[in-house]
DNA sequence: GTAATGTGCAACCTGTTGGTTGCGCCTAGT
DNA sequence: ACTAGGCGCAACCAACAGGTTGCACATTAC
């Protein structure tokens, strides 16, 4: 899953990544044991979500002392809504010339 | 994943699912033996991800005699979409907060 | 210095997923 | 009537993803 696109998808496909998206974007940054606090999974796999996040381009880590905040990015965000209107567009104006057609043909 | 965002995500995590959806807003309908022809899979597997699309609303199907034809239904697409542009909008009023903030103790 | 807190890494387990093959059932030509 | 094309269903398989436990390392607090 090279294609930026694609990862964005992959990671918004599972609810816990999605729960950690809405917490960040509430919060200004969160690290992974006080979000392993809202869910009913280990810190250790809110640190995997958080890293295909990462992959996905969705959120950025700095280290603080001893605790790595989190914070979103949300900018591939964009890339990703751009596909889905793309398609939805596509589709959209295959409709439009199809009920032309059809008027064009029952007037 | 009951929730119905998280279906059309899921659905769009898959690049064959995906390169589906971009040919069926290219043609008006599409067959799962026309669509594995253009792929490097087998027709069950396509039919399996035209299954899924459809489980996520994606995707209507009518049986027309012997073969049944696939189309796409782009509206979940709009929810999904929401869900994005809410965590981005969350993200960017937090952000605009923290600006002023900023400039308020740095006139 | 030592205890506590927080993180990262690795091994491991289990369910799901994308994919295949094989078969049986309709439908449409001839 | 019979053959060929197209679909659906079920079984099976390999790979992956989400999750856990255990442990070692760094950083703060006492």
């Amino acid at each position: 899953m090279s294609d930026p696109t694609g990862r964005v998808f992959d990671a918004l496909a599972d609810p816990n990544r999605r729960y950690v998206l809405e917490a960040l974007a509430a919060r200004e940054t969160a690290t992974a044991t006080e979000l392993a606090a809202e869910l009913p999974v280990t810190r250790q796999a809110v640190a995997k979500h958080l890293a295909a996040l990462n992959h996905a381009g969705l959120v950025e880590s700095r280290r603080e002392g001893r605790e790595t905040l989190y914070q979103l990015t949300p900018a591939p965000l964009g890339a990703a809504m751009d596909w889905m209107a793309s398609v939805g567009a596509d589709w959209d104006a295959r409709l439009a010339a199809l009920r032309k057609h059809l008027r064009s043909r029952r007037p």
